[in-house]
DNA sequence: CCATGGTCATCTCTTTTTGAGATTGAAACC
DNA sequence: GGTTTCAATCTCAAAAAGAGATGACCATGG
């Protein structure tokens, strides 16, 4: 006796008729009489009296009529409860890194709170390692950090690898290594708010390879970052993903120029990371799909 | 989603392990895991999260464990309730003709009682008549009647068909016909008590091939009908299966002379008759199975 | 560091179950 | 009295479940 047969057996003590039956359930009249008799034997009790080829139930059918109602309906509850076990909903605390939230995040936010209205998306940003400490305390449900992140607590999976730049205004020279930087004088550095680790590879860099810093101005946006350079200000690193729109296709017309950066520096991998004890998270697991399915694209454009 | 689906999560889920569930269910671990894993497609969740192979319950899981119980604990239910809507129990009103009583029914009753304890069994003698009349007006759950019963409200069923025969004296003449017993002079008949239809059936041909009857005399045990036959005082018409312990092997020592009588009057078809209306009860069903069980093989010797 | 044992996943092949289609038989209905 | 309706049964095809072997992975303990 399992479901299918009950609920075999329920249609057919509602239509009254095996070949009726048959037809709702959308086969042939000779399997509804076939498990019918199966589950009689099954069962070692009569549900139908066979009177003139007609089907009359019996008081044992009508028992198990009554319980074949209650067992269907107490499985579509549980498969609705099921499956609203990870239905995302509730609030989401998301951390990340600045130049991820600016660079990446605006539409994959979008998309997500079109595909989860019920979800509560809080959105928060800091430096790596204040957000890896965030997620450890369970301040934060997830977060998007440079990568790799290596630790017995905590989960990563990668969602996009950053290939940054150095940047200049269009009409420098190439920079090939530091030593050409270097050969320009002190230079001026724009970069993004504080704790962005973009900022602190280049400082780290030019560094160590001696070359002096005039100044080093912060902004919120890449535009304001990307305007100052195009302007022949100073330089930036920068993902090279934000750079699309001042790159023309007719480089007579580009307002900056693209200078490669040591291979070291030069790939950065961002992952989502969240807690090891806190798996099973719908919201979370959602936006790593929502993540996957807009930057997963991307990610062949650059790793080509 | 069917009942064994949840049988086999509910073994996985208490044995915490595939390769031990499929111990307990007497299966091979593959089709386990095949079956958790349709299982999980179905319902479209994953049950268990599998952290390095060892399997660990997610919420949807744990919620699914408790329908599951709720489910199969319900479906045993229904089973236990649907065999026990036919155990038979209660009381069972059963009529009979004075002979069946007395030369069938004790052993079928005694078998009965034992194999059905929880059934109370009334036992009522009455004509066939009469009888049939009861079954008709539900004062009788079933009845023994001397058969064919045509009527468009009984169901009925052949018990068994009894010989009857004409029996005398050991040292009698035999009697091939009326005349032969006419020659005797008027007879005297031992029938069993009023209402018995082998009564009116020898009434009804003596009288008519115009046997003059001397006296009849009315008992209540065969055993009284078989001394006084023996006895040679006189003649009685019984079921062939009564004097069995009277017809010694060896013709000699027997103290009964059986005797032919017309064809049309040799037999007599016993049937069960009940309601129509009440074609379920399972008390009464059980007795027909018990009175087949036992008259069944003596069916096959009687029409040999 | 490697071997070992335990675990789940996957593949293939066999067996069992279920389904489709055609036919039969019995009653009910014009 | 033919026609229709309905359930039972049979046969063959399709699908599902099971068995067995193998592989991959990790933990654990020399």
């Amino acid at each position: 006796m399992d479901l299918s047969d009950l609920r075999m057996f329920r249609t057919i003590v509602e239509e009254g008729s095996v070949t009726r039956a048959a037809e709702r359930l959308h086969t042939v009249q000779s399997n509804v009489t076939t498990r019918l008799r199966l589950l009689e034997e099954d069962l070692g009790t009569a549900l139908f009296d066979r009177i003139n080829r007609r089907l009359v139930i019996t008081p044992a059918g009508n028992l198990l009529a009554g319980y074949a109602e209650r067992l269907l309906s107490l499985a579509d509850e549980a498969r609705d409860a099921v499956r609203r076990a990870d239905l995302p909903e509730g609030l989401l605390r998301l951390g990340s890194m600045e130049t991820t939230a600016a660079a990446r995040l605006p539409g994959v936010i979008a998309a997500f709170r079109r595909a989860h209205p019920r979800v509560e998306l809080r959105l928060q940003t800091a430096p790596t390692a204040s957000l890896v400490q965030d997620v450890l305390a369970h301040q934060l449900d997830a977060a998007l950090v440079s990568g790799p992140v290596i630790h017995p607590e905590l989960e990563s999976r990668p969602v996009v690898v950053e290939e940054v730049v150095l940047i200049s205004a269009a009409d420098w020279a190439p920079i090939e290594s530091a030593a050409d930087l270097a050969q320009r004088g002190p230079v001026e550095l724009f970069t993004f708010r504080e704790g962005c680790s973009y900022r602190q590879r280049i400082f780290d860099w030019l560094r160590r390879d001696g070359v002096p810093i005039a100044r080093s101005s912060e902004f919120g946006t890449f535009e304001a970052i990307l305007g100052c350079v195009a302007a022949g200000m100073g330089i930036s690193l920068v993902p090279r993903s934000v750079i699309g729109a001042h790159l023309d296709d007719d480089p007579s017309r580009a307002t900056l120029r693209v200078h490669p950066v040591p291979p070291d520096l030069a790939f950065s991998t961002t992952v989502m990371i969240w807690h090891r004890a806190r798996s099973h998270q719908p919201a979370r697991q959602a936006f790593a799909d929502c993540l996957a399915e807009r930057l997963g694209p991307l990610q062949a454009e650059i790793t080509r």
